[in-house]
RNA sequence: GCGGAUGUGGCGGAAUUGGCAGACGCGCCAGACUUAGGAUCUGGUGCCCCCGGCGUGCAGGUUCAAGUCCUGUCAUCCGCACCA
C-alpha cells in the first residue's frame, strides 16, 4: 500500500472526471432534474479567499448526493466579472480591465479546479461576454418598453476630492473610499427600475418559498410595507397639503405638521411666506448636508415654522402651525406627514424642542408630557370624539372610515422600498442600449443590433461633471436614431454590476443559446433553482433584484415559474485564527492555494464542512484543519486491515446502517460537521475492532466520496469498484438495523442519576420499573422511604420520586 | 431606536418531541515506539472541599425531570437606521 499521496491522487481524479465529462448536465433527460446553486464569484485580483469553498464545498456535496442519488443534476458556475475593483485597477496600472478580469478568471479558474468541485464546466458564463451581456441589455429593452425603466434626475453621490460621482457601494462612512474626501449629494439624471411595481408581490411570494426565515424577516424589512391612511389638510391660503399616517387614531392629537426640505408646497405658497429667506436658508443647509451628516445629527431636530399660513386640522377644526424639518423624507409617503407629539417619539422630541403643545389622545401610558406613548396594541382613545372609548386597534380603521366618508381622505399601502437607481457613471460596465434623439426621445435599440458592445478605450477615467468615461468615445456616442433615422446620441451610463448577477442562474440552462437567453425547453425543465446557498450580505440587494427580474420575466412569458428559487439558505463566515474578519490589514488572511499545497484538497473541504455549524460563524483553526488531514489519513489507512471479503459483517452493521442514516439526513439539514463526526465515530470502531471487509469499506467511502471526493475515488479503485465512485450508487439503510437490540437506561431517584442498566429495546413500563427496582443499589438507596411517584419513560430512563 | 441572531469545558462545537450535558475534533496529561519528535500508536481529560456535590451568561418560575418551556435581565455580533 502507498503512502497518502494527496497530490498525485488529486490531480489524477480532477483529471479522470474532466475526460469522462463525469459532471455534465443533460438537456433532454427524462430523469428527475436538481439544479443546486451558488452564487458565481467576482473574480477579484486576491483570488479565492476560504468563504467561497464553504459555499461551494456544501453545495456540492448536495449536488454529488444527487447524482447518486440518480438525479439529472445541474450545478454550474460562472463569472460575475464587471465592477469596480477590475475598473480601478485598470485606472491605476493603465491596464485594460478586460485584460486583468480574464487573468483573474484564469486565476479563480485554476483555484476552484484545484478543490474538486462538480461543477459542469461546458456551461461557464461570464457576464462581460457579449454573448452574455446581449441578453443583459435585451431584458433593459423589455423593462424599458414596459415602463419599468425610466430616466429621471436623483441625487447622487460625489467625491469633491476627486470630482467624481460615486455608486453607493464607494461610499464608506460618508467618504469616499478611494481618497477619503468628503462625498456630497449632487443631482444627475440616472436610469431608474421600478421594481416597486413589484413591492406586494416580492413580499406576498415569500409564503410559497422556502426561504430561511430570517432572509423572508429582512426582505420584508427591506420592502417595509405598510399600512395606514393619507389625510387632506386645508390650508388658511385655501391650499390643501396631504399627509401619510399609520396612526389615524391619533388625528385628534395632531398639533402641527411637517414637511420636507424639497417639499414642492414651499415653491407653491412661496408669495404668502413671511419668513421666505429663514425657509431658503433651511433648504439649502438641508441640501448641502452629505447623507453622512444627515445620519449623524439623527438626533438633534431642526426646522422653521412656515409664517403667514396654518394647517386646519379636518377633525378638530383648530388652526395648527406648518413646520419644515429635515426629519420628514420627501421620498417617503407624502413628503409631509401629522404630527402628533404625544404618541410618537420622534414628533415628541420636535414639539419639546419648539415648545408646540402635547394633547393626550390615547391613555394608558406614563404621562406624555414626559415621554411619548407610542403602544399600538393597548390603550384606549380619549379626548377624541367620535372615538372617545375605543381600543386603539378599533380606531384606527373607525377613523380611517370616517375620512373616507367624508372625503377627507383614504387608506392607502406605503413601502420603504425605493426604485432601483441603475446607472453608473462607468466604464466597466453593460452598455445601456438606448439612444436619445432630439425628435423622439429616449429610443431602444432594435434587437437586431444587440449586443451593443462596450467600445475599446485606451482612457476609462471618469468625466470631470461626473459623466460615464464612455462620454470621450464620440464615435461611439454619435449615432443615428433607429426610430426617425436623424442624429442622435448613445446613452453614456453603463448598468451596474446587479445587473448580470440579476438572471445568470437562467443561461445556466441552456449556456449557448444565440437566439433567447435560453431556449423554453430548458427553462420549463430547469427552473426553478432548486436550492440556492449564498451569502446573507445579498439578501437585499442581489436576492431581490433577481426576484424582481424573474417575475419581470414571468410576466412578459419568458420564464415559467414566478419565482427564481425555490430554496435559499446561507452560510457563516470563516473568521481569522484571532477571532476576526479576515482581512489583509489585519494579517488573519488563510489562503485556499497554501491549505491545498500543504493537506489537499480533501482535507480542506472536510475542515471547511467540520470546523463549525454551517450557518454560523467560526473561526479558522490550523490545528483543526490538522486533525482533518489525519481522518483522511486513517481512512486511507484502512487498506492496512482490510479483509477481503464483499459483505457486511455481523458486528458492524448496525454501526454502518445508522453511519448510512445519519450521514444522509445530515448532509440535507446542511449539518456537515456532525455528518463528519458520524464518520469518524465509525472509523474509530473500526480501528477498534481492527479489521474492515471490502464490502463495508466500500460503503463507508461512498458516504465519504461528496465530502473528499479524490481520495475516496482512489480507493474505489483499488478496490476494485466499478465506474467512477462519484456516479455511483448511494447506499441505502435498513431502518430495522439503525436500532438497536438492547438498550442502556438511567435509573435515577429525584431526577439524580443513581444506576444504568442494559434493557430490552423494546421494554415498556412495567418492565422497566421492576428492573429499576430489582437494583442493589436502588433498593439500598430507597430503603425505608416514601415511593410516591415512578416516572418509566421506554428506551430512556427511570425516575422514582421519593420522600 | 427597530429587526435578526448568539451566549455550553482550556478552544471549535454536539445534544429531533423537555428525558444520561459535553458526541466529534483540537489542545493538554500519562505511557509505548524512537538517536530524535511539532511523527505515529494506546489510555486519560467539565469543575470541586471527590464514598459526595456543583455545573449550559445572570436572576427567578413551571415540571418527577429544563441547555431545551415561561418571565425578567446582562453581554456580544450582524443588518437597518428620523420610513410617520
Amino acid at each position: 500500500m502507498g503512502e497518502y499521496n494527496f497530490k498525485f491522487i488529486e490531480s489524477k481524479w480532477q483529471k479522470k472526471w474532466d475526460e469522462a465529462k463525469a459532471f455534465e448536465a443533460v438537456n433532454g433527460s427524462d430523469k428527475p432534474k436538481f439544479f443546486g446553486l451558488v452564487e458565481f464569484p467576482y473574480p477579484s485580483g486576491q483570488g479565492l479567499h476560504v468563504g467561497h469553498p464553504r459555499s461551494h464545498t456544501a453545495m456540492d456535496i448536495i449536488a454529488r448526493k444527487r447524482r447518486m442519488q440518480g438525479y439529472n443534476v445541474l450545478y454550474p458556475i460562472g463569472w460575475d466579472a464587471f465592477g469596480l475593483p477590475a475598473e480601478n485597477y485598470a485606472i491605476k496600472n493603465n491596464v485594460h480591465p478586460a485584460v486583468i478580469t480574464a487573468k483573474n478568471i484564469a486565476n479563480f479558474k485554476r483555484q476552484l479546479k484545484m478543490l474538486g468541485f462538480s461543477f459542469d464546466w461546458s456551461r461557464e458564463v461570464n457576464t462581460t461576454d457579449p454573448d452574455y451581456y446581449k441578453w443583459t441589455q435585451w431584458i433593459f429593452i423589455q423593462l424599458f418598453k414596459r415602463g419599468l425603466a425610466y430616466k429621471q434626475e436623483m441625487p447622487i453621490n460625489w467625491c469633491t476630492s476627486c470630482n467624481v460621482g460615486l455608486a453607493n457601494e464607494e461610499v464608506v462612512n460618508g467618504v469616499c473610499e478611494r481618497c477619503g474626501g468628503e462625498v456630497i449629494q449632487k443631482r444627475q439624471s440616472q436610469w431608474m427600475l421600478k421594481i416597486t411595481e413589484y413591492a406586494q408581490r416580492l413580499v406576498d411570494d415569500l409564503d410559497d418559498i422556502d426561504f430561511l426565515e430570517k432572509i423572508k424577516t429582512q426582505q420584508r424589512n427591506w420592502i417595509g410595507r405598510s399600512e395606514g391612511a393619507e389625510v387632506r389638510f386645508t390650508l388658511t391660503t385655501g391650499d390643501e397639503m396631504t399627509v401619510y399616517t399609520t396612526r389615524a387614531d391619533t388625528l385628534f392629537g395632531a398639533t402641527y405638521t411637517v414637511i420636507s426640505p424639497e417639499h414642492p408646497l414651499i415653491e407653491k405658497l412661496a408669495d404668502k411666506l413671511e419668513n421666505l429667506d429663514e425657509v431658503k436658508a433651511y433648504q439649502s443647509a438641508a441640501a448641502k448636508k452629505s447623507e453622512f451628516e444627515r445620519t449623524e445629527l439623527a438626533k438633534e431636530k431642526t426646522g422653521v415654522m412656515l409664517k403667514g399660513v396654518k394647517a386646519i386640522n379636518p377633525v378638530t377644526n383648530t388652526e395648527i402651525p406648518i413646520f419644515v424639518s429635515d426629519y420628514v423624507l420627501v421620498t417617503y409617503g407624502t413628503g409631509a406627514i401629522m404630527a402628533v407629539p404625544a404618541h410618537d417619539t420622534r414628533d415628541w422630541e420636535f414639539a419639546k424642542k419648539f415648545d408646540l403643545p402635547i394633547i393626550e389622545v390615547v391613555a394608558g401610558g406614563k404621562d406624555v408630557q414626559q415621554e411619548a406613548y407610542t403602544d399600538v396594541y393597548k390603550g384606549t382613545m380619549i379626548n377624541s370624539g367620535f372615538l372617545t372609548g375605543m381600543p386603539v386597534k378599533e380606531a384606527i380603521p373607525a377613523m380611517i372610515d370616517y375620512l373616507e366618508k367624508e372625503g377627507l381622505g383614504k387608506r392607502k399601502v406605503n413601502y420603504k422600498l425605493r426604485d432601483w437607481v441603475f446607472s453608473r457613471q462607468r466604464y466597466w460596465g453593460e452598455p445601456i442600449p438606448i439612444v436619445s434623439c432630439e425628435k423622439c426621445g429616449f429610443v431602444p435599440l432594435p434587437e437586431s443590433e444587440l449586443p451593443l458592445v462596450l467600445p475599446d478605450m485606451a482612457e476609462f477615467k471618469p468625466g470631470e461633471n461626473g459623466e460615464s468615461p464612455l462620454a470621450n468615445a464620440t464615435d461611439w456616442i454619435n449615432t443615428t436614431c433607429p426610430c426617425c433615422g436623424g442624429a442622435a446620441k448613445r446613452e453614456t451610463d453603463t448598468m451596474p454590476q446587479w445587473a448580470g448577477s440579476s438572471w445568470y442562474f437562467l443561461r445556466y440552462t441552456d449556456a449557448h443559446n444565440d437566439k433567447a437567453l435560453a431556449s423554453k425547453e430548458a427553462l420549463d425543465y430547469w427552473t426553478p433553482v432548486d436550492w440556492y446557498n449564498g451569502g446573507m450580505e445579498h439578501t437585499t440587494l442581489h436576492l431581490l433584484y433577481s426576484r424582481f427580474w424573474h417575475k419581470f420575466l414571468y410576466d412578459i412569458g419568458v420564464v415559467p415559474t414566478k419565482e427564481p428559487y425555490q430554496k435559499r439558505t446561507s452560510h457563516g463566515m470563516i473568521l481569522g485564527e484571532n477571532g476576526e474578519k479576515m482581512s489583509k490589514s489585519r494579517g488573519n488572511v488563510v489562503n485556499p492555494d497554501d491549505v491545498v499545497n500543504e493537506v489537499g484538497a480533501d482535507a480542506f473541504r472536510t475542515y471547511e464542512m467540520f470546523l463549525g455549524a454551517f450557518d454560523q460563524s467560526t473561526p479558522w483553526s490550523q490545528q483543526g484543519l490538522k486533525g482533518c488531514y489525519r481522518f483522511l489519513e486513517k481512512v486511507w489507512n484502512l487498506q492496512n486491515i482490510l479483509v477481503d471479503d464483499d459483505s457486511v459483517s455481523a458486528d458492524l452493521e448496525k454501526s454502518l446502517h445508522k453511519t448510512i442514516k445519519k450521514v444522509g439526513e445530515d448532509f440535507e439539514r446542511m449539518k456537515f460537521n456532525t455528518a463528519i463526526a458520524a464518520m469518524m465515530s465509525f472509523m474509530n470502531e473500526v480501528t477498534k475492532k481492527g479489521s474492515i471487509t471490502k464490502g463495508e469499506l466500500k460503503v463507508f467511502i461512498t458516504l465519504l466520496n461528496p465530502v473528499a471526493p479524490h481520495m475516496t475515488e482512489e480507493l474505489w479503485e483499488i478496490l476494485g469498484g466499478k465506474g467512477l465512485l462519484s456516479l455511483a450508487k448511494w447506499p441505502e439503510y435498513d431502518p430495522a438495523k439503525t436500532v438497536d437490540d438492547e438498550v442502556e437506561i438511567v435509573v435515577q431517584i429525584n431526577g439524580k442519576i443513581r444506576d444504568k442498566a442494559m434493557v430490552p429495546a423494546g421494554l415498556d413500563r412495567s418492565g422497566l420499573e421492576e428492573i429499576a427496582m430489582r437494583s442493589e443499589k436502588i433498593k439500598e438507596l430507597t430503603e425505608g422511604k416514601n415511593i410516591i411517584k415512578v416516572i418509566a419513560v421506554p428506551g430512556r430512563l427511570i425516575n422514582i420520586v421519593v420522600k
